[in-house]
DNA sequence: TCGCCCATGTAAGTTGTTACATGATTCG
DNA sequence: CGAATCATGTAACAACTTACATGGGCGA
């Protein structure tokens, strides 16, 4: 079976979902996706093109009044057997997370502590800033009274995104105090 | 003052240190910077020629004996102050981390638990693996008597991903539980 | 009328990896 | 003798972003 990349995989997911038009698919990504996964049109719409013409997903344009035409996509059983394939399948490994303050750091060590200090400070207010963020569209997401399955994963990814902030406010508080040293 | 991409300023700054060559550099990147950058040859020797051709760094060919000639760069009173620019400033933003978890752990909650299930748990055991060798290079760090300055910074950078990593590891403790019920 | 939402798409550029070519020396 | 280390480089490809083109409908 050919291998597609990660954002082909991601795309035939979103097809699992209500979602069937490029448009609708940039959206979702925009509103659940965002945190830990970003997708633009430049992608979007060649792969879309790309599943149809390997026949994991047929194509019908739909005219609806009042708006433009829409392209709807719909998995094919080969698609959706690519997607189970991919879904069932543990990552190959954990990417590498470039981390530009951790490399500042590390150069600016070399020369005043006094920058050092400021981007770490800088980089921790940006990590609290995030973090209301994340606290802010739980909150939105608890008040809805809806009791979808989505809900449980939207709560799930938030809570990997808290977590992983809040790891990262705690090693810049620690980590000023080890450079004013 | 133009602008450069990441690659070329980590560049500039491993020239601030005794690595002077292509070869080094990446053995640089390789030793220490590993967990949170990386940079391939294809990289390292069209950004090094960039450099001389912008005026930032110098080449010096120094022939050795029993070893292959090596060009030796040296930054330029340009190429330092185009880094000190860079490193005064602030980073832009923190960028998005891609996830891939988290995309099969959202499609695979419209298929079977067994299979999101499986999926944490390989991702839980990657990450345990990931901070038992952090935990061994600090070890190794910490034995040696050296007190460099570099020493310091390699350990706040391990502590770095030891935190995040042990916050991935807290999710998925706490995830396994969340999709059980 | 202005700007936003809906909707599809592409071209150019950037960034990065992988795989290859080349070749001397040193160590087991 | 074979493998590893030292050393430089490029070409092809993959992935992705940004900016643009196009155009109708709708609400303020």
């Amino acid at each position: 079976m050919t291998k597609y990349n990660h954002t082909t995989y991601a795309i035939l997911g979103i097809l699992t979902t209500d979602c069937r038009s490029g448009y609708s698919i940039k959206q979702l990504i925009d509103q659940s996706l965002t945190h830990f996964w970003k997708i633009s049109y430049g992608q979007i719409y060649p792969t879309l093109k790309l599943l149809v013409e390997d026949g994991l997903a047929t194509i019908t344009t739909s005219v609806q009044q009042g708006k433009p035409d829409r392209n709807e996509y719909e998995l094919t059983e080969k698609g959706k057997q690519t997607l189970r394939q991919w879904l069932e399948q543990p990552i190959e490994q954990i990417p590498v997370e470039r981390n530009e303050v951790l490399l500042k750091l590390f150069f600016g060590s070399h020369q005043s502590k006094q920058h050092s200090i400021q981007i770490v400070e800088d980089y921790k207010q940006k990590l609290e800033a995030r973090l209301q963020t994340y606290l802010g569209i739980e909150q939105t997401i608890k008040s809805y009274p809806t009791q979808q399955e989505d809900v449980k994963f939207w709560l799930i990814t938030l809570d990997y995104g808290k977590r992983t902030t809040v790891a990262g406010i705690e090693w810049c508080s620690h980590t000023l105090e080890s450079i004013r040293d």
